[in-house]
DNA sequence: TGAAATCCCGACAGAAATGGTCGTATACTG
DNA sequence: CAGTATACGACCATTTCTGTCGGGATTTCA
């Protein structure tokens, strides 16, 4: 529960490695899949996905492949998920929607939709680089420390 | 995704509305179920959940049924959520365990986790009480902020 | 121009998680 | 003892997730 889809972990990864060789022009769908060891036609999928939703270009052709389409640090963890998985929402049912199909009294999700949108923001502060391994000196300084309000 | 699944969205209800009636010793999962429109029998088995981790105490025989085992200010959201769908983890595979399946270099594990205890905090200071809708006076003061700090 | 590499995309099958039901046993009340 | 509840295990249905297959389109390069 309340767990990233093995899709949404992929693209994740993806997108890391992509971050960490900022060098090549475009990387393969199976190049990123054997580094990885994940299914290569699964990550294709995804990786189209990323792509239709503007995180990555794409180029067919020999020596084509993906490549980030921003900064790494321009793109972040929230919009990978949001791509591959979809609109989230901690509550089943959100007022967005067609509210509650439970009985009227479904007051929870209100309290609840301010907990989602706590959620989203810390992801939505997290970015590719952010995930992505680059050198640090050694007794390397954190960033500092990023503060999330929620309110009731 | 990310999503609450139903009986955790069960179980915060029934709490709730175990909360908004301190006056009885105690409701039956009929009851409340009931109230809620919710399969009875599902949310029996919820309950004796909650009950079994120590969130609720139970009472068989006529006019038994459940009640906080605390005050609903020391109960928190995560309590619940983890007392019915296990300990959850953002990542499909979490180092506690046994590391990644996964070829080593699932390094994205790592600030992910990091996410994973931030949503764990926040769950963690909602409280039941915070859900349940107590009368307010009109131009009701909202609680302080919570302040959440996330470290990459 | 043709072969190879690569992306694109819809359909589908197997697996797993989730939601919900049933039946029975047990405990308490009056 | 009869009625009301909880306790609990087995089970099934449905949905969601993962992963595969197959055909098609695009680009490069010899």
């Amino acid at each position: 529960m309340l767990k990233l889809t093995k899709k949404a972990d992929y693209g994740l990864m993806a997108l890391k490695y992509l971050a960490e060789h900022p060098e090549t022009t475009a990387l393969s769908a199976k190049e990123v899949a054997d580094a990885y060891g994940i299914p290569a036609q699964l990550l294709a999928k995804i990786l189209q996905l990323l792509t239709k939703n503007g995180l990555l270009r794409s180029h067919a052709g020999m020596n084509g492949g993906y490549a980030l389409a921003r900064d790494a640090r321009e793109i972040s963890a929230y919009e990978v998920i949001h791509a591959i998985d979809g609109p989230f929402f901690i509550t089943s049912c959100t007022k967005g929607a067609k509210s509650c199909e439970l009985t009227p009294s479904c007051t929870i999700k209100e309290p609840l939709a301010r907990v989602n949108d706590t959620i989203a923001g810390v992801l939505k502060s997290i970015s590719i680089h952010d995930l992505a391994e680059f050198e640090q000196p050694v007794g390397r300084a954190r960033e500092a420390n990023r503060l999330v309000s929620l309110t009731l």
